[in-house]
DNA sequence: GCCAACGTTGGC
DNA sequence: GCCAACGTTGGC
């Protein structure tokens, strides 16, 4: 609780968007899915509650920042892995021994404005963001500087 | 829908 | 443990 983290969330709205998150009950609902290394080390390793996060639309046009949340619940046991109904199955994870990572998240709200990729990558303030330098990963720290920027960008036309 | 970037798998 | 083949992500 004492360091406050800052993270970039993506998703791909048709599988599921920020209006969907708002529409859950008290606004929460499970991170789940996440089946990348990297991304998961996040999750078990670094995320912590009370860490804020930017809702990241992807594979869509244009790919945007579109809404804040809150981390509400710290890395837990993605128990969807073990569910074979589920969408994203991986028998290799067991509740004994298990591998991918999950947190919850609770929305904020909507920027005025979502912050496209394009802006982001135009803004040399942003231009070591790891939204840039990393692609292909759903999770992402951003620094402070970055959040500062990015909800700034998302007041403005 | 194309395809670049990069992660994962599996033969050896 | 190398690396080619394959799969996935996600911008465009």
């Amino acid at each position: 609780m004492s360091d406050q983290r800052y993270w970039l969330l993506k998703s791909e709205p048709t599988a599921y968007s920020f209006t969907d998150l708002m529409a859950e009950p008290n606004q929460t609902a499970e991170w789940d899915g996440v089946r990348n290394y990297q991304a998961r080390n996040f999750l078990r390793d670094e995320i912590s509650k009370g860490d804020w996060v930017l809702f990241y639309h992807s594979n869509t046009n244009p790919p945007a920042v579109i809404g804040t949340a809150v981390v509400v619940r710290s890395g837990y046991p993605d128990n969807t892995a073990w569910d074979p109904n589920s969408d994203h199955p991986d028998p290799k994870s067991t509740p004994e021994n298990p591998i991918w990572f999950m947190v919850d998240i609770k929305g904020k709200g909507a920027l005025d404005y979502p912050v496209t990729l394009a802006q982001i990558k135009a803004d040399p303030r942003l231009k070591d963001i790891s939204l840039s330098r990393r692609p292909r990963i759903s999770v992402h720290p951003i620094t402070r500087m970055e959040w500062d920027i990015i909800l700034e960008m998302g007041k403005e036309m």
